[in-house]
Formats: C-alpha cells, structure tokens, sequence
RNA sequence: GCGGGCGUAGCCGAAUUGGCAUAGGCGCCUGACUUAGGAUCAGGUGGGGAAACCCGUGGGGGUUCAAGUCCCUCCGCCCGCACCA
C-alpha cells in the first residue's frame, strides 16, 4: 500500500520536472544568485547509498535557495574519469568512449529515480571533443607562458596502471587509484607550473574563511612552506656541497653530512669504495622507499671516506650517506646536529659520532640522551665562536647574513609543493595539443587545429603501453611551423585537468569560441557552495584553486579563489566501514527506494547524523522517517481537498489557547528550519523540528482543525508542508497541488517567522539553590527581574532549602532560570 | 613522533553565546481500536530509592553562583602528516 503510494506519486513529479519550464536559470543580474554543487562525480556504474549524501545536502539547499528568491543554479556533470574507465574498457573488451557514455547514462538514471532531477541544470561531460578543445587551449596558454612545460626528473610510476603520476596522487607512496605501491623513475614528463603559486595557496587562505580547517590545515601542509638557509659546506678538490637548514643557528654543532642514498654526488664521493661500503649503499638504495611505506626502519648509513669543512668554524666533519635524508626535499643532504636534532642524534650514537651542545638554556647542563630531547627547547647559543650568546630569530638572522656576506649561503624557503605532473600514458583523456618536429623542437598545435580528438581505432590489448603509440595516423603530424614531418605527442592528460575548471565550463555547457562566458562567470562567481569528500583536500581541491588563479593571470576571471564555502559531507558507513564497492558493504539505492520510496532515502539521510559527520547505515532506523512522512500524508489527506476548495480566509487575531499553541510552534518551526538549514548546515535538526510541529499538529487537530479556528490550522498545514519541500520534494509537491495550489512548490515564496507570533506567552523558570535544580515557577514572558526574584524566593522548596542560612546572591538569567546562592 | 577532531541513554543523535543534560528518531513497555496487528492512535521510558532526595555527559582535578561546553591531566577512539633537516 505505501510502496504503491510513494511509488505513484514519485514516479508522477519526477515526470513533471523533467519538462517543466518554471526552472530555468538565467543570468539576471537584478536577482540574487546562488551557484552550489557537488564535485564531479564519476561515472562508476551502479551508485550506492554512500554516493547519495553528497547530492541530498546539496538538493535540500538548492531547493531551500530557490524558495528564499535565489535564482539557483545546481549543475550536474561527469568526469570522463581517464583511467579507470580505460582498465574498465580493457577488461570488458569495449571502447571507453562506450564504457563512460553507457555509464553515464545509467547514473543519470539512478539519479532522477532519486529526484535528483537537476531541473535548473546545465550537463557536460569531460569526455567530450568539445570539453578536450578546451584543456588543449588553456594548455597551449600556459606553454605560452611557461606554465607548462616539459622536463625530465624523478616521478611516481605506478606498475599496476603503467602511467606516470603526480605527487599528489601517490601519497605515501601508493597510487590513489589501486594502491599498488609505486616506483622512482627519471622520466621526461609535462608539468604545470603549480609552484609558481605556492606563496598565493597559502595567503589566499585568509579568504577562505568558511572552509573547515581541517581542510586548510592539510593543504597548508601539503605546500609545507620552511624558510631556513642555504649553506655550502667545501670540499677539497670538488665541488661543494649544499644543505637547506631551517636552523643555521646550530651550524657550530654540526659534527657530519648525512646524503640521500639517491643523491647525485654520492657515487662520484665514493670512488674507490670497498666491497662492503659498496654493498652497504646498494642496501641503502633498495630499502629507502619501502622503508616509507612500513613506517619505521632503524636508521642506517655508511660512511663516504670523504670530510667536509664546515664555514662557520673551519671544523672538518666526516659526509655519510642515510637513510633517513629523503633527496626529494631541499637539496637532498643535510647538515647533522646530534645535540639538537632526535634523528641526527640517533645516527649519531649507532656510528659513534661525537655530540656537540650549541644551544643550552641558561643553568641547564644536559647531557647524553637528555640533549636531543632539549633541542628545540629555547636558549643562547655557546660552542658558536663569535655567535656565542645569541639566542632564537636573532642568532638566525645574524649567522645568515654572515653566510650570505662571505658568500657561503643565502636565507632561503623550501617548499615540500611539487610541480603537477599532468601528463599520462593512457589513451582515455584529453591529448596534450604538441607534435615534436626535428627542427622546431616542440610546437603546441594552432587553435584553429584545436581539438585534437582521439583516433576512435585505438588497439586496446590490455597488454600495457599507450595505444595511441600504436595509432600511426595519430602519431605522423605535420610540424605546424615548418610543415615538415613531427611526431605527435601520445601522452594524455590528467583527469584532475578536466575536474581543475569544470564548474566554469557548467555555465555555458554549449559556448564554441571561448571556455565560458565571462559575463556568465561575473554572475555567478565565486561558488556558494561546494559539497563533496574529504579525500580531494589535497587533489583536486589545490588543483583548481591553482586553475583559477592561473585564469586570473591570463585575464580571464578577476578574483583569486573559485569557491567560498567548502562543506565536506561525513561518510556513510556499513558494518564499521566506509561503505564502497571494494568493501562489498553497499546499500543500493534502488533496494530502499522499491520499499521505502525515495523521499524517504533522503530524510534517513539526512536526519541520522548531521551532514559533517560519518553517518552509520542502520537497516531499522529508516522506519522512523518513513514513519514521519507517512503521518504527513495521512494529516493531508484528512484535510487536503476540503482546504483545495474553501476561500482562504486570515487567521484570525483572537486565538484560542490550542491555536495560539499552534501558530507559535509553527513560526518557531519557520525559524528553527530556516536557521539550521541556511546557516548551521544542521540539516538532521531542521528534520527533528519538523517532526516536532506534526507532533504538535497532531496534539491539537481535534481543537483547531474544525471551528473558527480552522483558519489557522491551515496555516499550520501548508506551512508544514513548504518547510517540508526541500526535504521531500516529491510527497510535497503532491500535497501542495493536493491543497489547490499551482506548480510548483519550489516557485513559492519559504514562509517568513513572525517573531511576535513565536515569542512564548509563559515562561518555564528553573529554580536553583546554589546550582542545583529545586523547582520551576512558571512566570509571565514580560516579567520584571525583581517579580521573577521575588516569586523564586516565595518557592516553598526555595524557602525550605535556604531556611537558617543567609542568602547572599540571587541570579536571574532572564528566560532562564534563578540560582539562589546561599552559604 | 607531530597536527587536528571526538567520547552524551540499550542504539543513532540534540543541547546555537557557560545557564533546566538527554530534543527528534530507533528500540522497549502500557493502553485504545481491532477477527488479527510487524498498521494506526494515545501514554511511558537515564540509574538508584517507598519517598524526600541522591547520582549521572570516558576517568581525575581546577575555574565559576552555574561546566557536556572553559583550563590542566590521564584513558580510549577516529582523521591527517610523518625520518620535511
């Protein structure tokens, strides 16, 4: 019966959105806008519970929005998702073009089942010739400039996709789509220029105020800004060699180098290395990047045979090489400090290398193991030669401007920030727009040639490598400069590119001379809302804050950030776990919404945890809202088509008590929804508000809902049921069109709380006696402070607990409560 | 190791600015209606106690008239980064 219910009345205005015309969007600049979305979604096949958080929150605001007057825009589109569709196609033996498109369309699908209809949409999808013109043409403005540029240098390489990735998308070693563990290879690749705005990453962060600080913070680290110097320590007969320090302050404690086992200049150091110092390195070399994988491994080293002179004192130190120096930070080698660094001390006592105390604090005379742990306590500096005494920024300042005067160093800032490796040895993604000619080198393809699209008979063996190599009318091109024979360009880009600008492309899906609109842009811009998950903190999210701001540079938008307020969304688990398809632990939308109906998905939803939280799936716990909304639909049905053909009349001002009750919860209900949803992002309590005012309804339907206060009855209903809209568009928009009113209920203006109506006649007091609950009196809601003391003093519970003491304070907390305090 | 967050009923959670702890839902209990109820409607539901009252937001301590909220400390869980020089 109730699934027959929901079904009918879901399938019935999922139809009407489809072709209803009250949704178009436009830029009209007299109105206010509101642009929110959440971040591209993949086209994965079947979707699950887990993936449908993030589009209930974003719908339940677009279509609160569009009720407050906004002129809402809410897109939706799809990541051509390079390379797992392309391992997909491979697997299935069909061409990705078809795999995405196919997957696409069965997303959409399951989407408007939800009533994720996007009826205020604009479509794109990042697989299209149309979007790759665009990729190639920002990308042939950054090579203009120098952004991009092509260079060879160690990067990730993951064995099991067999492409190159970017830093940011082998965290910790492993690759972020399958997790193998990937390897260093010295390869010539595309990079786009990100470092050229590491400083702005980080500045600009005080615009983005309403972003969560977690978020910030990660990013923050992610750029992993150190300023410190650069000091070279001299070699005899050889070149110098050079560290980064954060505390030259401590150069005087310096008593060996430590070099990365990858570092260039170790061979070259180790001539004549015996066997074993050969061996030992060998070991060295093969461990490093496991060894970070696995957390901790003992500090290791060998020694090169080699001494450094260290320029502050002349001091000749022994150069190892380690295992703990990582060569893809600051040059690759260190400076070692035993007294004040816990690593360096480590290595120093498994070699037995001298330890040499340079900072103490005043009266403290550490020792042995005591000394590393006080090495980033404060003090002045002592074993320092003419530096003796100095202490913290000071001593700082002055060593670098004494290394930069005697020109063996600089002050300098290292950044942990790589450049973006975007291209990749696939054949699904956007062809990076260069052919390489004998003689002009490397020539970016003419605009007028753009898009350079993908030959559709691409071989797909399955067996590794890029197909386009194999594709010779791809490969044989024309130099455009010189009109000899070049070799195109076989790499793609990154998928990251695409998600980089998406959401500029969503405002003028079908522009053909340009990216977007820029009066479009100037309107809608920056976005309002970003719903999406937390794992993009560093991928995608740093991406396209670097994408807008490179646009800004080319002149094409004119702020600095593209979104001002970032909401990620909890994930929903099953079992313990995150629920995903690797896990096995889904919950598939379609299951929940032949039984329960999808209004109902999207109220379990949203009213289980609040939106930031992890949410966990409970089978049982979805009845009570579908409880609730079948409560709703029985409270109109009793009332709905009488109300559809009486004259509306005003509710009246002389109220009885049960309507004067009603009316209250009512407009206090309008405040609480509006607050919640517009301001906290509470969603789960606007739901548990709204369930309130039934309750309340339902408590007061025998006295108001017939008589002269019918009118204000009404009121209550058709209140309810515009609070509801957002929540449950479908059951809503039935129950309005049931109450006589027109389609559709999302063009209706969101009620307005009348604060007189709201404000409590009475009010409950608590009646303390030295913080502890005695009693409630019941007063007046313009009571005086002194009426308020002096009915709480009159309490007989108040007078009993105080009798033979002497009452030395009374607090009145206006609306609150009064706290005796008696001693 | 460093950084961030969290810990409230049998369960999910509420408490927005330091002001009546536990809103709303699940579950459970009672009643009504009913041939029947896994539907619906109404009521109850932190612990102890006959009651007065006492206890109660991971443990301990502190600030305050008043602490879930602020401070210190310990325990547990989650997330991020991790030989970053």
């Amino acid at each position: 019966m109730t699934e027959y219910l929901f079904d009918e009345i879901e399938t019935r205005w999922q139809k009407r959105w489809a072709d209803g015309r009250s949704f178009e969007v436009t830029e009209d600049p007299a109105r206010p806008k509101y642009y929110c979305l959440e971040m591209l979604p993949y086209p994965s096949g079947d979707i699950h519970v887990g993936h449908v958080r993030n589009y209930c929150i974003t719908d339940v605001v677009s279509r609160f929005k569009r009720m407050k007057g906004f002129n809402v825009l809410h897109p939706i589109g799809w990541d051509a998702l390079g390379l797992p569709a392309e391992n997909a196609a491979i697997k299935h033996g069909v061409h990705p073009e078809k795999w995405t498109r196919d997957n696409i369309a069965s997303m959409k699908r399951q989407l408007q089942r939800l009533g994720f209809s996007y009826p205020w949409s604009r479509e794109i999808a990042s697989c299209d010739p149309e979007y790759y013109r665009w990729n190639q043409w920002f990308f042939l403005r950054m090579l203009k400039k120098g952004i991009a540029y092509r260079a060879k240098a160690p990067v990730n390489w993951c064995p099991q996709c067999q492409t190159v990735l970017a830093n940011e998308q082998a965290e910790g070693g492993a690759c972020w789509r399958c997790g193998s563990v990937v390897e260093q290879r010295e390869m010539e690749q595309w990079f786009l220029r990100i470092t050229a705005y590491q400083d702005e990453l980080l500045d600009d962060m005080a615009q983005l105020a309403a972003w969560p600080d977690r978020v910030l913070i990660q990013q923050k680290n992610w750029v992993g800004r150190s300023p410190g110097a650069e000091i070279e320590f001299g070699i005899d007969g050889k070149a110098p060699l050079r560290v980064f320090t954060t505390r030259i302050d401590t150069t005087y404690g310096a008593t060996f180098m430590v070099l990365a086992p990858e570092h260039p200049r170790v061979d070259e150091l180790m001539p004549g290395a015996t066997a074993e110092a050969k061996a030992s390195l060998a070991r060295l070399r093969a461990q490093d990047r496991r060894s970070r994988l696995e957390g901790k491994v003992e500090k290791d080293g060998v020694f090169t045979g080699r001494h450094a002179v260290n320029p502050f004192s002349g001091e000749k130190i022994p150069i190892w090489v380690g295992n703990f120096v990582l060569m893809g930070y600051g040059t690759g080698a260190i400076m070692a400090v035993p007294a004040h660094d816990q690593r360096d001390f480590e290595f120093a006592r498994k070699f037995g290398i001298p330890v040499r105390v340079v900072i103490q604090a005043e009266g403290s005379k550490l020792e042995g193991d005591a000394l590393a742990a006080a090495y980033d306590g404060p003090g002045r500096l002592v074993n320092s030669g003419t530096f003796d005494g100095l202490g913290g920024d000071e001593a700082i300042m002055k060593m670098a401007a004494h290394a930069e005067a005697k020109g063996f160093g600089k002050a300098t800032i290292t950044y942990r920030l790589k450049d973006w490796l975007i291209s990749r040895q696939r054949y699904w993604g956007t062809p990076i727009p260069v052919v390489y000619c004998d003689k002009c080198g490397i020539v970016g393809v003419p605009d007028a040639e753009l898009p350079v699209v993908l030959p559709k008979d691409a071989p797909f063996t399955g067996e590794g490598g890029n197909p386009l190599e194999k594709v010779p009318n791809f490969v044989n091109a024309r130099c455009p400069r010189c009109g000899g024979t070049a070799r195109r360009e076989t790499d793609t880009m990154d998928t990251f590119v695409d998600s980089s600008w998406y959401f500029y492309r969503y405002l003028s899906p079908h522009k053909h001379d340009g990216p977007f609109d820029p009066a479009a842009v100037r309107y809608w811009f920056p976005i309002d809302l970003y719903v999406g998950g937390i794992e993009h903190a560093i991928l995608h999210l740093v991406y396209s804050r670097f994408w807008t701001k490179m646009m800004r540079d080319l002149g094409l938008v004119t702020f600095d950030e593209p979104v001002l307020r970032l909401f990620p969304q909890g994930m929903v688990h099953k079992d313990g776990e995150v629920m995903s398809k690797s896990k096995g632990n889904t919950v598939a939308p379609d299951s929940i919404i032949g039984r329960y109906g999808a209004d109902t998905l999207r109220l379990y939803i949203l009213f289980v945890a609040p939106p930031e939280m992890p949410l966990e799936w409970q089978d049982g716990q979805i009845e009570g809202p579908h409880k609730f909304l079948l409560r709703v639909f029985r409270l109109l049905d009793r009332h709905a088509d009488a109300f559809a053909q009486e004259i509306r009349e005003r509710v009246s001002a002389e109220l009885s008590p049960a309507a004067r009750d009603l009316r209250r919860k009512v407009h206090q209900t309008i405040r609480r929804v509006s607050d919640d949803v517009e301001g906290r992002m509470k969603l789960n309590t606007a739901v548990a508000a709204l369930m309130e005012l039934v309750n309340e309804i339902y408590r007061l339907e025998p006295e108001v809902a017939t008589g002269p206060m019918r009118p204000a009855f009404r009121e209550a209903l058709e209140t309810l049921v515009l609070l509801l809209a957002p929540f449950a568009p479908h059951l809503c928009e039935e129950l309005w069109s049931r109450l006589g009113r027109r389609f559709s209920i999302v063009d209706r203006n969101w009620p307005v709380a009348d604060a007189a109506l709201a404000r409590e006649d009475e009010l409950e007091l608590a009646v303390q006696v030295n913080g502890k609950l005695r009693t409630r009196i019941t007063v007046a809601a313009g009571a005086s402070e002194d009426e308020v003391r002096r009915r709480a003093l009159a309490e007989p519970k108040i007078v009993e607990a105080s009798a033979g003491k002497k009452i030395a304070k009374v607090l009145v907390v206006p609306g609150r409560l009064v706290n005796v305090v008696v001693q």
